[in-house]
DNA sequence: GAATAATGTCAGTAACTACTGACAGACATA
DNA sequence: TATGTCTGTCAGTAGTTACTGACATTATTC
């Protein structure tokens, strides 16, 4: 039990992610993401049997995280301001550490009907955090208390939006930058939501 | 000059457009384009001489739209919600209009650089007709002053995540539709921009 | 009815590409 | 040293696919 095979796996599989995310599935040839690994075509079909399984197994290996819920379930603080610049520096925190893997998602849904699904769970959780979260702000009086979960996804779309825009880094609208974006949105949210 | 070469180019435009925004674009065949289309490999070619031209012909024929700043000069009232809502409403519209485009240009990135940009065209429009909105809104005291660009840009995110999150209908939040999206997110940014 | 323009038919090419088999060399462990 | 594991080399297969040429067919126009 060296440590050979999975590294070379894990060689295979970043070169996958980086490959396909930039060129698409079908745009990359399994020579050229084996010698990306600086290895042979020969040996990733030893390693993965199949080109998508490829792709496949670097979804299983590096996507992480379902501890969404948890996560700040101990950081919050029910100051709504405060609260929402954790929420959404975690939100961009886990989209930006699977940047790529939410690039193919995006691109190859015909391919991994059930990935796209997979990468999905985190939004969703979001908004169910957020959802309540509202919730209980607006019983304690800290929060208007219509429509908390169209609220909730408001502020997702949003931030949805922005980290879609800034995916493929082409600066499309130059004079904005992530972070003055997070700091006006949620004052901007806060303002909406506070009584 | 009968109209018959016109109609078997759109034809196929529109196959090419259909087919390309559904499984990409090294996901089909010519011969696939063309048998969709009702028509033969050989025509495709003796029309568009090469598969990536026959895409660029589809962006060339079947985007218009450079008509926002137009659009709305005429329709706005200076009543911040109701404004709001006919900027957001007219967005939706151009969006979905050219949807498969949309689509098309957010995969094929790579194929296509020079398109990207020409689609990203109208979403730049309107943030400058949206700020510049904006800052008369505040000169004349019905709303606040400060970040008018951060502001417009926030609610363009909202209204882009929300039509990205829509794009492949895979309905992935199920209790949450276009409509109500919009009339709640435009109250919301209402209230967070009143003075 | 003849000329013209557009399309179909069919066979084929050249390039690419996912994937395989046989064999040999490297490297660690024992 | 011997053995097993992993990787490289190389040649090759079978399927796909963008694209072409020669010729026949259909529809339109005059």
């Amino acid at each position: 039990m060296d440590g050979r095979k999975q590294v070379t796996g894990d060689r295979l599989l970043l070169a996958a992610i980086d490959l396909i995310s930039a060129k698409g599935y079908n745009g990359v040839t399994t020579e050229e993401i084996a010698t990306t690994a600086g290895l042979t075509e020969k040996t990733l079909f030893r390693h993965f049997g199949t080109k998508l399984n490829l792709l496949e197994s670097a979804f299983e290996r590096f996507h992480y995280a379902e501890e969404m819920k948890i996560l700040f379930k101990e950081k919050l603080e029910w100051e709504l301001e405060a609260d929402l610049l954790t929420i959404c520096r975690a939100y961009h925190e886990i989209m930006n550490r699977d940047r790529k893997l939410v690039l193919i998602s995006l691109r190859e849904q015909v391919l991994l009907p059930e990935f796209k699904k997979r990468m999905h769970q985190h939004p969703l959780q979001l908004l169910d955090v957020l959802t309540n979260y509202f919730v209980e702000m607006g019983e304690r009086g800290r929060m208007i208390r219509a429509n908390p979960r169209m609220h909730a996804f408001t502020f997702m779309m949003a931030h949805f939006g922005a980290f879609i825009n800034d995916l493929d880094s082409g600066r499309n609208y130059p004079d904005i930058t992530l972070e003055p974006f997070i700091l006006e949105s949620v004052k901007l949210f806060a303002r909406a939501l506070t009584p």
